[in-house]
DNA sequence: AAAAATTACGTAAACGTTTACGAAAAACAT
DNA sequence: ATGTTTTTCGTAAACGTTTACGTAATTTTT
């Protein structure tokens, strides 16, 4: 019944050879003879012969397998960003193993020990919300595996890097709500030590700065990326009598913690409080109002971290630091007129 | 720069006895002294020795890695199904290779050679919706590698599988539908080869006999799972004069796809028609009008193909079908009274 | 035509494990 | 004291590849 896989060994009996010329054949080594080539590539396919990994790299460190570390898999973002990486490996014949740090520390850095014992040719991964000591990524980089992070990122002299130009973004995004009437636009982010969130804050204020308009710290929360949390300071803060006019929302699940703060609060959407997320789940054009977002493109950035990481493994060695373009779509929820 | 890993010939040397000694020991074969057991294990130990899974899956076929084959990635069932899967794996000590088969029969084929030729353990796999032929399935069979089908199964005969109670949950919601008032429900599915989608419809179908309802079919519509397919014929459907007065979707796209569409006609939730989705997104929840789903429990799901398949991995050859239930969740969108 | 280079293959070692087999020493039984 | 079992370790083969090295046979160069 459990029929063995077919081996060189096997193709080299068949054809009266040694199992170095069948190797060599299928490598298509100078070494052999164009007819011995034939003989050996077509016995191949006719006996379905795959290589074994395993065997492959026991020799030589190359499985041509990655690993994917999440914070987590749930979201739409991160399934997407997967997605992309998924398609990009497929396609170059690489496989992917995933793991999900959970937002969690200990659990990212246990992944990254399974992917490194696994032997791994290389690691996409996203910081753990809580991660704030790099020293396994940078083990990572003595041992002389590729790393490319996406989103999160750290050590970027060592690492290369896909991140959105949400500074950008959130400059745009911002400009618009201003345009639109708002003169109080609060901004709910996430963990502050995280780039990302800075770089959307940094946007977000240097569009204020750019309108005259006066920064009033007070409408800047950045607590932990939380749907009850966020949703409980968003309403704090819609509960003020000072209270925001519009709210740019960090990510998916801030955006719907405020969107239900809003909404609980009996306040109307974009009339009493306009508000833009970043966010690019197919949801957020269905629910009513229809939920203006900054889209982040998502499975693009997978495809692009992916190749950046093949292209380190293939012996790139140059730091690069890709970034992609967010998208504005003007839906119903910030459109006032 | 680039180290090499601490091999067992490493500690071997260090410790002055054979390799095969050092193995024994820290396999805790009882052929081996306890003595030397503590001094091999605190060696290994303090200079992080991890067994290379290439070479152990040499020697024995088992580098405790699956596969999982899923039609997509992106959709939150699946996305939450590969979670459950991967905390279950990672528990048990296993890595998990996942492949996207988008749908496609082709590219589920090479996803499952591909991991045929990388010597996973066993495979857990959701078919693709236009997969029909199942010799790609009946040769792992063949070849005794382990699968386990969730979702979408074939070859009940062959396999373990794990499916929702879908046939009991529509009926129950259905049921629901009727109990607040609803004369004429609609069923918008999936493929009706899928046994997903006849078991739901089943269930939908059985509350109306219940009911003593006349069946109609021209309201059941069972197309390909496609948002602008499933949102043409729900407007298709509404337009009618003796429209439905409420719909059952057959998943998240579907549902989202009747939502868009009964708002784009002009028509209000619940009043004009209630709906109720399968579905467990959060964003279910903060939707306006907010969902009535039928939740999938999609984790739990995960954990438990998950657990099935190691269960057969090792050893275990009862062929089991595992039925987790879901659960209704009324909220506005169903809610007439 | 002799010397040198090239072509086309085989041999064998290596990667890191596991394990059947063997063997010496210790423990036990008679 | 001798025979038997048990304990504890070493030897070596095997898994499927890749590749340095060797070596005939052929071709090219002088």
């Amino acid at each position: 019944m459990k029929r063995r896989r077919t081996s060189l060994k096997d193709l080299a009996v068949q054809l009266g050879v040694s199992i170095a010329t069948v190797s060599r054949a299928l490598r298509n080594s100078h070494e052999v003879s164009d007819d011995m080539k034939k003989r050996v590539q077509s016995l191949a396919k006719s006996l379905n012969y795959k290589p074994n990994p395993f065997a492959q790299s026991l020799r030589k460190e190359a499985p041509r397998i990655i690993g994917v570390v999440l914070p987590n898999m749930v979201t739409h973002y991160y399934s997407a960003v997967l997605d992309g990486i998924e398609d990009y490996a497929t396609k170059q014949g690489y496989s992917v193993l995933s793991a999900n740090s959970h937002e969690d520390h200990n659990r990212e850095e246990s992944a990254i020990d399974n992917f490194v014992s696994m032997h791994v040719e290389g690691i996409i991964a996203c910081l753990a919300q809580d991660t704030v000591d790099y020293s396994h990524f940078k083990e990572l980089h003595d041992m002389g595996i590729p790393l490319v992070f996406f989103a999160r990122t750290c050590l970027p002299e060592l690492f290369s890097c896909v991140v959105a130009n949400g500074d950008v973004a959130a400059q745009e995004a911002t400009q618009h709500l201003i345009d639109h009437g708002s003169k109080r636009i609060a901004f709910l982010g996430g963990p502050n030590h995280l780039d990302m969130v800075r770089r959307r804050k940094h946007g977000y204020l240097e569009a204020l700065k750019e309108n005259r308009i006066p920064i009033d710290r007070t409408l800047v929360s950045c607590g932990k990326i939380d749907y009850e949390e966020a949703k409980a300071s968003a309403k704090e803060l819609l509960r003020r009598d000072d209270r925001p006019d519009a709210i740019l929302a960090f990510n998916d699940i801030i955006t719907y913690a405020a969107f239900d703060a809003i909404k609980e609060l009996g306040l109307h959407i974009p009339q009493d409080v306009a508000i833009i997320g970043f966010s690019d789940g197919d949801t957020s054009a269905y629910v009513t109002p229809r939920l203006s977002v900054i889209a982040d493109q998502a499975h693009e950035q997978g495809q692009k971290v992916c190749e950046l990481l093949l292209n380190h493994i293939a012996g790139d060695h140059k730091i690069r630091k890709v970034v992609v373009p967010m998208t504005l779509k003007i839906r119903e929820s910030s459109d006032k007129f």
